[in-house]
DNA sequence: GCGATGTATTTGCCTTGACAAATATCTTTT
DNA sequence: AAAAGATATTTGTCAAGGCAAATACATCGC
């Protein structure tokens, strides 16, 4: 109990000086949406990083339900029936009924939609990534994902 | 520009199947969020995760401003406030005058904030950060660290 | 000393996402 | 095929954080 006033070492889990594991998660992402976001505005174009995920997914996955979207780029289902309202507005994509399943919807993306992705948003999330990733090796990144997922894995089997 | 319809290879920034670095980091900060208060509940502390990296730094740091500690967890000065106000409630810390600056607070832990600190709180995250780095070696885990350091500067000082 | 400027805290407003309830529509069981 | 259970979408509610304005105080330059 007594706090010993010793040097900053690494000998507890909780380094007292370098900013934690989650406070550097929420930073790097807070970052790069905020980078994302800035470089769509800078080519004009007003969308969130979660629209722009949602526009991206849809665009790699092609005609596909909200459910499978909102599993797609993670989000909530009803965050993800709103997101899309936003988007359809923007005239980016469209809600037409599902052919076999009367319940759900089939979103895709408008010509509009596809081509701005193509033309702009598009290069617009890969020149931001590589420059966030400018300092790291290709083997570095590599291995950054990949010990992402392992601590994904880690914190979600928690056997 | 012309997106030849090759099979899922490691060629282009934005790989089609795995999940994207912006989703990635995402996905393990909430789900480190989530065990974090999960571990805090199962010991009978109703704390947010946010609650407890205000808790963690005022007890590393000693008595601080508001805004001191703001910067230290990377939070909005309004939504200190608050957190604070929420945290003053449960008894956990205390504002004071500053002795210097009539503006600001000193923000330290009450008794027994600092006894559930030390007795409860902190054990809780040591042992999620520590499960969720388990399949991560040592060297791995500092690797870790840097990477998102490294990132993390290159998306701020963005020459 | 005093005004201009900067900083600390608080508060209001807005957006977003999680969660839960409601509704419509499958799907499985019996 | 009717009931029971699962799933898709939508909507309401809530908490949280970012931003901006307001207020109080500090500090700098003249």
């Amino acid at each position: 109990m007594k706090e010993l006033p010793h040097p900053a070492e690494t000998v507890s889990p909780d380094a007292t000086s370098k900013p934690s594991l989650g406070v550097l998660l929420t930073l790097v992402r807070s970052e790069l949406v905020r980078a994302i976001e800035a470089e769509l505005a800078s080519q004009g174009l007003d969308l969130s990083f979660t629209q722009y995920l949602i526009l991206k997914k849809a665009q790699q996955l092609g005609p596909l339900s909200a459910t499978e979207l909102a599993r797609a780029v993670e989000l909530d289902g009803g965050a993800m029936t709103r997101q899309l309202d936003h988007l359809e507005r923007k005239g980016y994509l469209r809600r037409s009924p599902h052919a076999q399943d009367r319940r759900a919807l089939r979103i895709e993306l408008t010509d509009a939609g596809s081509r701005m992705w193509q033309d702009t948003a598009l290069a617009c999330g890969n020149r931001v990534m590589v420059a966030a990733q400018r300092s790291l090796k290709p083997i570095e990144q590599t291995q950054l994902c990949n010990y992402l997922e392992r601590v994904l894995h880690a914190l979600r089997d928690k056997n």
